[in-house]
DNA sequence: TGGGGTATCATAACAACGTGACGAAAAGAG
DNA sequence: CTCTTTTCGTCACGTTGTTATGATACCCCA
């Protein structure tokens, strides 16, 4: 049997997200209701409820789409012959203008800042491919010898980091003003080329115990 | 003339302070609410309006709380011989173990994720201690010859942002289990070792516009 | 010693929020 | 044309942050 046809598709959907992205970016996380977000595309909150579950679906879609873009951005980046260089652009080209364009995406997919309950196991999925991206950066850096005896993980694990860090103070407003980039940049570099550097431990790393 | 002694001193702003991060380390911030940090030190919504103004208040509280700690941290201390052993030292002995043991502090005062209206001016003051203890650390590597042409500042904030980042990164879960400070290590190594590294631009760096 | 005056208290009321429940509506099946 | 099924719009419920409303406790002064 069928019943009354859905008019909530996922053209609905879309602008929906749109919608949230859209009043996030421009007033703030605190100010996103259900109600506000259906009224602004024309509908009622059970469009909302009907496709997303619940308020946090709607941020699970929502991050998950920061995902999406974040990995098609670092697979569409060009490579040249210098893996080390190419891992900073990628850090300084994708990440950053990922999370400098998309702020709310980035709190709320990354930073997942989300102050609901648990959405990082439906986020998990969607940050494989990006982080995979990541990856295969680092592999060919390794590949080069510029990495040391670091894990190709653990490498990723810490350049992310770094991007991560920057992006929240950035946001803050907290780095010199017309000198983001430049500061992107001289992190990044210093990051990779201490990758390549062999003692990398200092000497009190051998005393030190958890 | 007088009215009313207040009996809400500043020995229950203390026990609201203590209750609400206990509450939010045990629960998370969703569940913090006004009502319920009040009963839990035994009074009413009104002591935390009277005390804090706001639950944004109480939350900016708690950030100012969270500079304290980290900067008396930092200023405790204790340096050797290697500046640059002392910086790695000082985040992963200091702001990790703060960060690890107060998360929910790091959230609100460092990440500033309160969902909430502006505060990161009434928070600029009480991180300012906290820097200045960080930046006199980056000083004395500077001073060894081990930061290249960077400024103090310009490294510090880098410094900063990895730090940030590697706790962002452990409290949700994402670095192998038991390497954690390993991890950090290594991370904050790279970095410290890639300051002393005399070229640290790569080449697309001076063909990059912002 | 006893009444204002005043500042602070506890409490209730208000608007907004997320969300589940209810009846109305719309389309195919017989 | 009627029935069944599915979805829709709307409303009610509990909870939230915050603000008015009396009530209360203390000091000053006569």
């Amino acid at each position: 049997m069928v019943g009354r046809p859905r008019e909530h598709d996922e053209r609905t959907a879309a602008a929906l997200l749109e919608a949230a992205e859209r009043t996030i970016d421009a007033a703030g996380l605190e100010v996103l209701s259900v109600r506000r977000v259906a009224d602004e595309v024309g509908t009622t909150t059970r469009a909302v409820y009907s496709l997303f579950g619940s308020k946090n679906g709607l941020l699970v879609a929502l991050g998950a789409r920061a995902f999406e873009m974040l990995g098609a951005a670092i697979a569409a980046q060009a490579t040249t012959g210098s893996p080390d260089a190419d891992l900073v652009d990628a850090g300084v080209a994708v990440f950053r203008r990922f999370a400098i364009g998309h702020p709310s995406l980035f709190r709320i997919g990354v930073q997942q800042t989300l102050g609901s309950p648990r959405v990082a196991g439906q986020l998990t999925n969607a940050s494989a491919g990006a982080f995979a991206g990541l990856e295969t950066r680092v592999t060919r850096v390794k590949e080069a010898g510029l990495l040391g005896r670091r894990t190709v993980r653990d490498a990723s694990c810490e350049f992310h980091s770094l991007c991560e860090g920057l992006a929240a103070v950035e946001l803050r407003g907290l780095m010199t003003p017309g000198e983001e980039e430049r500061i992107w940049r001289d992190a990044l570099a210093a990051l990779v080329a201490g990758f390549a550097v062999p003692v990398l431990q200092t000497h009190r790393s051998a005393t030190t115990k958890e």
